[in-house]
DNA sequence: ACAAAAGTGTTAAGAATACACCCATGT
DNA sequence: ACATGGGTGTATTCTTAACACTTTTGT
């Protein structure tokens, strides 16, 4: 009965975030062929037989990229696209991952694909509807940082508190209140002081952070 | 170069709330025929050729049980599951959608799988990793009333505080205080007096509210 | 001594919680 | 008159929001 199947194609697409100079940015490639050549798109490619939509990622990132997903701290299935078909072979059906880090290297000329990170605010034309995907890749990390601890993937391991605030405010786009940013995030009894300090400036030292726990936490109470 | 390229199976699983007797039920099948003979699955199949998962999701589910996507207030995207085979031919990735509704009728002998709602708490023995997929549309529905006001799409157009409140209690599983409930969600101003009551037996008759607007909508303060 | 970022507390308003009795109806 | 579910208010605690000055350092 199912005889006449012919299946969509099945894609992965993976949107990776990190801080670069204090600004939200996104991994973007470059576009060497059509369509869409000379635009930018997210990592992405098919999905083979036989692996999973996480593995495929994985694939696909790290063949265009450079990347390990090993390298970033947390990994989430985003949504699943019905995107116009990227391929002339007809629709494609794309699984997206959000991806957090810090400090990811690219390897210089890992492909011809040029892989860059773009601030959010700031992006280049960017191919098929990966524009909007980005926008809820966005809109749903802001709200990830309000209700769990996901923060944690783009911070160094020992971090201070205007790091922590300023992460935030790149993140959501608006400033925050020091003070009550910072009595919040410590009732919530995530982070720990170290004895450590972070010295940088003509200015007083300040004390370092980090997380008590890394896997991803529900908050007690949701933040902002 | 991606000429031996061999996709997994494109599948979609659609699970179909509604409240029986004040209990969340979901909507499940009855296998006829191996794998999982005689078990109960979510309704779903494939995804053909030049159709949205959405559109497989629908068509699925009115073949399959006789119900109309247009009966289903809400409908939603919830995950793409990278479940285990449900078909010889290979890997299954599965993309499936919560639907909510309130007094789907199920035309009777639609198909030979005998569809029925199951009270979330009671389930039959369930087939491949459905169980799973469940208990996770189940959690996400419970947070989802939390900060939305998705249950209109569980209740009639006009019902009584009780009956909300009842809805509430189906879904999140634990009672809550009757005058609090009431205030809070009166103050979040999605809910408006009608001059109609609703009688039914011997006691007060219970005023009939109704939602001021029907699309989805995030509250202003999470509820609960 | 100055510039620069780190650090710190209080008050007021709003929200959440806990809790018990009267009201309107049908029989 | 009684049984049943509908309806209502207050006091306490916790949370949020608004807001400005002192501290420590490097030059």
């Amino acid at each position: 009965m199912d005889s006449i199947y012919e299946p969509p194609i099945l894609t992965v697409d993976s949107i990776i975030f990190q801080l670069v100079d204090n600004e939200l940015a996104v991994l973007l490639l470059e576009r060497a062929a059509e369509p869409f050549k000379g635009m930018w798109a997210l990592p992405g490619g098919y999905n083979a037989a036989g692996e999973t939509t996480r593995e495929a990622m994985a694939r696909t990132l790290a063949t265009k990229t450079g990347l390990q997903t090993g390298d970033l701290p947390l990994i989430e299935q985003l949504y699943t696209f019905d995107t116009i078909a990227r391929d002339p072979r007809g629709h494609a059906v794309s699984v997206t991952y959000m991806g957090l880090g810090k400090d990811l290297e690219l390897p210089p000329s890992a492909t011809a694909q040029n892989p860059q990170f773009f601030p959010v605010d700031q992006l280049p034309t960017v191919a098929y509807d990966h524009a909007d995907i980005i926008g809820y890749a966005h809109r749903r990390l802001c709200s990830k940082i309000t209700y769990t601890n996901a923060v944690f993937a783009l911070l160094p391991e020992l971090f201070t508190l205007t790091q922590l605030q300023t992460a935030y405010e790149a993140i959501l786009g608006r400033q925050l209140d020091k003070r009550n940013f910072r009595k919040k995030f410590l009732s919530l009894e995530l982070i720990e002081a170290t004895d450590e300090y972070h010295r940088d400036g003509a200015h007083r030292p300040a004390l370092l952070y980090r997380f008590r726990q890394q896997p991803l936490q529900v908050l007690s109470r949701s933040f902002d």
